[in-house]
Order: C-alpha cells, then structure tokens, then sequence
RNA sequence: CGCGGGAUGGAGCAGCUCGGUAGCUCGUCGGGCUCAUAACCCGAAGGCCGUAGGUUCAAAUCCUGCUCCCGCAA
C-alpha cells in the first residue's frame, strides 16, 4: 500500500511535534514542509529560522517559505504536483485561498490550540488563561476558508492548573495536538470520523497579543492580573511603570484578603522577603518576580532593596515618563 | 552599523556631572536581648569597582578598543 501523501504547514515551536509525529509515523510520507519565511529576531537582527524550518532540514523535507501564497502561482503548482492526500496546517500564520484547501484529496486538517468554538484566532492559548478558564483544550478541524470555522473532527480537553503559564501550555497542547492529529488522520482515513459543524453563536475570538495587552492598571481585579501575567509570560508580559521604565511583572500570586479602607489601588502595604504586596481593585496581590527595563529578572524584594521601594509607595496608573 | 540601559564584596543598588580614604538595603558569620523568632541591638568577614590600554602626582570616576548582560523595536 502506497504512504499516504501529506504536506505540512507550520511555523512555531508548537507545530513541531506535530511535524515530529508524522515523520516518524511510516503510514506517512511529508512530501513538503511550508512555512513562514526567516526572520531578522533579536537585537541584532539576526535572520532566524522558524523552529519548523529547522525540524524538517533535519529530516531532509524540502522546504518552501513563499512569502505570498494568495496569488502565488509557483505554490499552487507546487501543491498539485505533490498531489496530497492531506494537507497538514498547525499554526502557519497564513490563510490559505480555496483553490488551495481544494488541492488535497481528503481536505486540509488543521490542529487548533482550543476547543472550538470558542477562542477562534491567532492567540487561543493565552486568551484561555488570561480569562481564567480551567478547561482548554486542542480541536481537529477540516479547514475551509474563514479563520477557524470549519467542520470540527475530534477534540481532546486538558485541565489548565494555577501554575500554567502560555509557556507551559503551549508545550502541553502541543503535545496533545500532535496526537489528536494522528488519530484524526486515522479516523478519517478509516471514515470514522463524521465532521461537525459548528455552531457560530457560540464562537468567540481570541485575536493576535499586541504588546498594550500587557499593561497593568492597577485598578483591575487581582485574579485578572494573574491570570495575565500567566497569559502574557514571557511576551509581551504585563509591565507598569517605575522611574520612567517599564517594570515587567514576571510572577506574582493573589492573597486571598479584602482590601483595608485606607489603601490605595497601586500601593505597597508590605515589603517582605519573598517580594512586596500591593492594593488591586479587590484584593492583595504579592509580586513575586520582576524585571526593570535595562536589568535582568530578579525576586521583588530584590528589586525594593535596591531601589529604596518602601512601604506605601503607589505606581502610578499612567504612563510617566 | 535600528534605538536605548547596564557590568561596583554573595544579592539588588548608590557613587561617575565637579578625579584624591569603597557607601546603602539585604545576605553570611560571631555575640547580645528574648519563653521564642524570619524581629531588635552590637560586631566581623568579604571588592585588584567587566576586560585591555591611554591621560594624570592620583582613575570606580575622564578618553579609546573589546567582551558579556538587558529593555525597546522587529
């Protein structure tokens, strides 16, 4: 029996062992990797490639990195030269035409970081944690040509815990994803696997970080700047100001406690040890963790001591330069 | 040559503008107070001030080269 034909596309670091599975896996044969061209990363501009370039030159899969695929003419014959049986999407960062999602025998299959409908969009790991959810998870779909709203195939949950970060997530449901993504080429290759429409009502959106998200206001709710800080580490990360520079907050942790009268959103009640306590918009929350424009990350009480922070000290809510 | 900050005892910082005995808040060690303590008091150890060179009677401080770290931007 002839391999089945896939070609992959990707880019990040979460796509990989999705790409890793399918390589191993000998029913499978990845004809062709696409994925987002080498960028200029870091500050001095090196060109970078992108972690799924590098996964698939290890595993001598001729790579494209088309800059354009809309009206890219070259991509498109490429595609219906190799004649897939699937087409592999895990975060590409691209949308694909029609007559491309067309090309495939069996569809396009694409591994989705959530549990549609709900998080549609570029960023559904962090949105679930900075909106505090407990249940994430990774969904299969057949992709068509909206952002995320094609026929759902199998969905697999994960419980986030109070420790996860984007970080940690990422890994987890990559992980999850990879799998899944077997097991939905399986199914639909065994035709046992019937799609699913989604219902649009239900969707919700989870859009691209931009690095405002991360900016702290004081007066939100104590759990809403952990759940960011969880979400938004290590980018963009949530960060106020202290002395005309950004202070990032890189860990941080709710006390479970009212606020007395006589504090102020944005002060310090205490200083101890392991970092320094200061007022939300409900409740306390200890900071842990921080790092100042310019310097590397270090503990809060580290960050106080050198800086001459004391007690009843207020950040500002504003940017103050 | 994208913009900018930084390298000072174990940690985080000040000192540099206006060269001339190494400072602060902690930590560590010893002692004291205390029923007790992560609290308080007293004392001590620990630094060729990133690296190479230059200017000077004298450089953490001024000048130049180099290495490394970080924020922004992408």
């Amino acid at each position: 029996m002839d391999k089945i034909k896939i070609v992959f596309m990707g880019t990040p670091e979460f796509a990989v062992s999705s790409l890793k599975k399918l390589v191993e896996d000998k029913r499978y044969d990845v004809k062709a990797v696409f994925t987002q061209p080498d960028k200029p990363i870091g500050r001095k501009m090196i060109l970078t490639a992108p972690p799924v370039k590098i996964d698939a030159e290890l595993h001598n899969i001729p790579v494209f990195q088309p800059d354009k695929i809309r009206k890219n003419q070259e991509v498109y014959d490429k595609l219906v030269e190799i004649a897939p049986d699937f087409i592999v999407v895990v975060a590409y960062g691209k949308i694909l035409p029609k007559r491309i999602l067309d090309i495939p025998k069996n569809g396009c299959i694409n591994v989705h970081g959530s549990l549609l409908e709900k998080y549609r969009g570029a960023a559904p790991i962090q949105w679930a944690i900075a909106n505090g959810d407990k249940i994430t998870g990774v969904t299969t779909m057949i992709m068509d040509v909206g952002m995320d709203t094609g026929d759902m195939l199998l969905k697999a949950e994960l419980e986030i815990s109070n420790t996860d970060t984007s970080e940690s997530l990422f890994h987890k449901l990559s992980e999850l994803g990879s799998n899944l993504l077997l097991e939905t080429l399986e199914g639909l290759l065994n035709k046992k696997i019937e799609p699913i429409k989604q219902n649009h009502d239900l969707a919700t959106n989870a859009p691209i970080i931009n690095k405002n998200d991360g900016f702290i206001n004081w007066s939100y709710p104590a759990e809403k700047i952990f759940n960011y800080v969880r979400a938004f580490t290590p980018w963009p990360s949530v960060y106020t100001f202290f002395d005309g520079k950004s202070l990032k907050i890189t860990s941080c942790e709710v006390i479970d406690e009212n606020l007395k009268e006589n504090h102020k959103q944005g002060q310090i009640t205490e200083i101890r040890k392991d970092g320094f306590i200061i007022c939300t918009s409900d409740k306390y929350l200890l900071v842990k963790r921080v790092q100042l424009s310019g310097s590397k990350e270090m503990s809060a009480g580290d960050f106080c001591r050198g800086h001459r922070v004391q007690e009843g000290f207020v950040f500002s809510d504003t940017v103050s330069c």
